[in-house]
DNA sequence: GATGAGCGA
């Protein structure tokens, strides 16, 4: 706590900056400007800081006060019971050989957070996913309430539709960095212009988008195999954009089987080569090529 | 033995 004394009057906190202030209106017949100025000594090596400044009383007569203030001791006791114990702790990772660095681990992140100003004509944003996107032409109004959830394309096509929703978030960062085209056939006519909205990135919904075209079927699971099974087991051929396993609605079991959509048609073609007749938790597994969904 | 769930017109 700080030690703090005031002499001669007593006084609020709030005072010690209201050095502008002496008097407060009352009707002595000096005034503040007539009074010496406040005088601040130290803080000395102790951390006391004296300060010395002279006031009106309530019966408008200058009265001096001397505040004394332990600056340390403020200083210290502004931090919890719990942040003084961490502390005592011994310092680790880069804190341990760096003295200095003690006091300021903080680092600035690598990570690329891109704002943009949807308003903002001309400005060219860059991301992941825009790289992808070649930029679509100006649409015709009216077209504008459909908008593609993944490519953002207005007027082009559904989300469901859309020619790149195969590409999960993290495989979309795989093909940047291994410079491969996107889904090169067709109508790949998505994308944002710049300066546009471009959406966030891809939530769990998204990432579990099926892929018609390489997905595979694997049958004779075992009850308990999860999709996490399903993803260790076939995600050691490729990246995969869904794991699935079939639950009964009724009571949440396994139905036996599942599907798995992967980033690579050859990936998969390598899947079911191997897996097809691996014994797996005690049976045989069935991999083959999934049949598109019925509607 | 067996072919999936879910965000909009």
């Amino acid at each position: 706590m700080a030690a703090t004394t005031a002499k001669h009057q007593t006084m609020r906190w709030s005072d010690l900056d209201e050095d502008d202030d002496y008097g407060g209106g009352g009707g002595g017949g000096l005034s503040a400007l007539q009074l010496p100025p406040r005088v601040v000594i130290g803080p000395d090596e102790n951390g006391i800081k004296k300060t010395v400044e002279y006031r009106l009383n309530e019966e408008g007569k200058a009265v001096r006060v001397t505040t004394t203030t332990r600056v340390r001791e403020v200083a210290r006791t502004r931090v919890t019971k719990r942040a003084a114990e961490r502390r005592g702790w011994a310092k680790f990772g880069d804190a341990a050989h760096n003295d200095d660095a003690g006091a300021r681990l903080t680092v600035v992140s690598p990570e690329e957070i891109v704002l943009e100003r949807p308003s903002a004509p001309g400005i060219a944003v860059v991301s992941s996913s825009l790289v992808l996107h070649p930029l679509i032409p100006a649409l015709d109004k009216g077209a504008a309430l459909m908008v593609c959830r993944i490519c953002n394309a207005k007027g082009k096509h559904w989300t469901s539709k859309c020619p790149n929703k195969d590409f999960a978030p993290l495989q979309l960062d795989a093909l940047v960095d291994n410079n491969i085209p996107p889904n090169s056939g067709g109508d790949n006519g998505g994308g944002s212009r710049p300066g546009k909205y471009v959406p966030p990135k891809p939530r769990e919904s998204e990432m579990r988008r099926r892929n018609d075209e390489n997905s595979v079927r694997v049958t004779n699971l075992s009850e308990d195999t999860r999709e996490e099974d399903l993803r260790e087991l076939f995600g050691s051929f490729g990246p995969l954009t869904r794991a699935y396993v079939a639950l009964d609605h009724r009571t949440g079991e396994s139905r036996g089987f599942g599907f798995l959509s992967f980033v690579y048609r050859e990936d998969a073609e390598r899947a079911i080569a191997k897996l097809n007749g691996y014994g797996y938790d005690s049976l045989i597994l069935n991999v083959e090529w999934a049949a598109p969904r019925p509607n």
